[in-house]
This record gives structure tokens, sequence and C-alpha cells, in this order.
DNA sequence: AATATCAGGTGACATTTGTCATTTCTTCCG
DNA sequence: CGGAAGAAATGACAAATGTCACCTGATATT
């Protein structure tokens, strides 16, 4: 028997595959969540075998909860389910180490199969992320991504130095840096830019 | 038997929806779509007794159909569900006159319940839509959403006067009015507000 | 010991942005 | 008709932003 933790925060999505992955006769589901935190403390608590876990999360998201449970050497696989085919996301989930990357364009029908291969010790991934476009690096450095991060919010120089401890013209540099990498013309197209690439 | 049709264009939570309410023994899922033309024409074809629609899919959004669906008198009963709630399209629903409109953050669970309701001549509708949050309107105008919607890809104020035909002091203007009225600093602020409101 | 490298920082500068008061020209309404 | 309301524009100003060349220490590398 494969137990089974989800992790999503549609809660129509989460009840469905929750409903249908349990008619498997293989399979039950010991638990749900529908934020990060939650999902983490409880499959740290219950050890399922196979965690799905959808990325944009409130509070964590599923990459990060993922990065956590191998710090933690925690037994369960993790495949992540999510709409998003970022650049970033995939490549930060298989630095990661998770056992699985499904899209959720993908058909229901393969989920169950994909939950057996990964518990076989096999890794699966949907086709899709196979393009190049997606395999794209992030050319930003931490600092610089956290820069960026807070001057996609609209916050101004002297905040973001503020909440950093770095002079306004070291801030401007790195901005100025982002901007140059990405080939923005501005912080804001910088922060577009970095979003629709998944990136931040 | 209640004859049922499914539009969604996310497939995965198609196929979930499908295969679960395939399941109750009152109901069948005698077809499904994942665009809003092929959805019109096969609802048109098969005469279901409910449809479930998403709004937002491609070529034709589920507003769009169920607007055409009246138009022609078709007897299907219409439910849309959707992922949120936005107040233009809640009101444009009931405009509109569809039976239901739930989302996909409610229990997979009343779902069943919902249709047979609606099957039974009663109109369906998410608690949530009652509060008051939800039905923040969007305070800005169609010209400042405009605006605004390109400043967000980090536009300069040149680029939105060559794309919009107005002087550079005009588009500033808006910008300051735009920023005032959310509340923003600075207009990377205000679209990331406006983003997150949904008013984009 | 000599030298790269790197995170930060400075200062100067040209542009861009945001704000405001004021103007012009329509259109719409009683 | 007269006035209110709207869209668009101007000009002037302070502040924020982006660029660039160059400085400073602290670690590494050889």
């Amino acid at each position: 028997m494969i137990t089974l933790f989800i992790a999503e925060d549609q809660r129509m999505l989460l009840g469905a595959l929750g409903s249908l992955l349990d008619l498997e006769p293989d399979m039950k589901v010991i638990g749900q969540a529908m934020n990060g935190e939650e999902a983490l403390a409880s499959i740290l608590e219950l050890s399922p075998d196979v965690c799905l876990m959808d990325i944009e999360m409130p509070l964590l998201n599923g990459l990060e909860v993922a990065e956590e449970l191998v710090k933690r050497s925690a037994a369960s696989k993790v495949i992540i389910l999510t709409t998003f085919a970022r650049p970033g996301y995939f490549e930060r989930a298989v630095k990661i180490g998770v056992h699985g990357y499904l899209l959720k364009d993908g058909e229901i029908d393969d989920l169950a199969g994909a939950i057996r291969k990964v518990m076989a010790g096999k890794r699966v991934f949907s086709p899709e992320l196979a393009i190049d476009v997606i395999r794209e690096e992030n050319p930003l450095t931490l600092k610089e991504q956290e820069i960026l991060r807070l001057a996609a919010l609209g916050k101004t120089t002297k905040e973001i130095t503020a909440e950093l401890y770095l002079s306004s013209g070291t801030v401007r540099n790195y901005i100025s840096e982002i901007i140059h990498k990405l080939g923005a013309k501005n912080r804001t197209e910088a922060a577009a830019i970095a979003q629709q690439k998944g990136w931040l």
C-alpha cells in the first residue's frame, strides 16, 4: 500500500485528486494540506511514501518545502505538480532532487502510474519540460534576486537599503547590473522579465 | 440520469472532475472541452442537462459561451466554476442568468449536490461571494488600466505615449492618478497592487 | 609577498518619474 | 443657453533612477 500526502492550495483540485487516488486499490491518501507550512509539518509527522506538491502555495512554496524535507533527510519522495513550466522552477526542483515534476496540464490517468514509477525508484518528468526554452538558467546572483524581489513590490531604493543594510549607491549599482543582465530598460521591466521566467 | 458537460482548460482538473462526477450513480458526463468554442459547439449538439463552465478559457471565455447559449435559448443549465471571484465576473454572470456560480476553492463534495439542486430548479452560489472584500471594485478607469498594464511590463512613459497617442505629460498625469487611487508610492508598486487584486 | 577577486561604497551626471496648478476643448445635461 | 464634467495638454519643480568610473578592504590564489 502506497501512502500519499497531497499539498495543493486549490481546494477543489485537492479534493478531487484525493478522492480519485484513494480509489486506486494500492494507494491511500493519509494527509492533505493547503499551504506550505502545514504541509511541511504534516509530512514530517506522517512520513508518507510520496508527496504530491503544488509550487505556488501560501506561507511556504512547494520547492521550499521539498528543500526542507531533503535537509532534514525525510524519507518521503516528492513529486512536484504544478501549472507552471517556468524555467527557474524546474531547474531548482531538479537541483533539490525531487523525484518527479508533472504539469497540471497532463492527464490524471497518468498520475497513478507516475506515482508507482516513483515508488519503484524511477523519476518522472512531464515531456514538455524537455524543451530548451524552459532550461534557461537564472543569471542573477542570490543578492541580486533578493534586491529584485523587493524592487518588484515597488519598494524604493531607500526602502531596500533599510531592509538589506546596504548603501543607496550599492543598491543602485546592483539594480543597474540586474537591468543589464536581463536586457531590461528599467527595474520594472526587469521584474516583469524575471517573474515571467520564474527567476524570482 | 443527469447528463453533464464540463468545460475547463486545465486538463488535470477537467479529468479529475469528469471521473469523479461519473462515479455518481445519477450522473453521466457526456462531453468535455478545453476551450470555449469547442464547448459551445458541443453543448449545442449534445444538449446536456447541466454544463460546468470555467471562465478563463482560450478562444471564448465561459461567460461568453453562457451568453451565447442563452441567446440561442439552449435548454442546458450553466454552472460557472472558476478560480477567482473577480467582482466583474460575478456581476456579469448574474446578469446573464446562469444557474450557479461556484469557486474552485470550494469542496468537491458539494459539487454533486449543487448540480442536483440546479436540476431541481434552484440556483447555487458560493457563500464567499457574499463577502464584501470580493466585491471591492476596480477603481481604475479603462484608460488607466490600459496605461498601468503597459507600465507593469516596464514600458517607459515615452513608450506608452507612442502606443496610446498621448503626450508624455498626460501619461504622467494618469500614472500619478493611478498611484494615488491605489495608495501606492510609485508605478511599480501600483502594478504589484493591481495585479494582486486581479485588476489588471 | 604579490595579485586577483569580490562585496560594498562614493560621487557626479543625465534622465525619468511623480506632483500640481492651470488651460483648452468637447460633450452632455437641465 | 450656461455650466458641469471629462479628456488631454503644459510647464515647472523636486525627487528618484540608471550609468559609470573609480575607491576600499577583505579573502583567496599563486
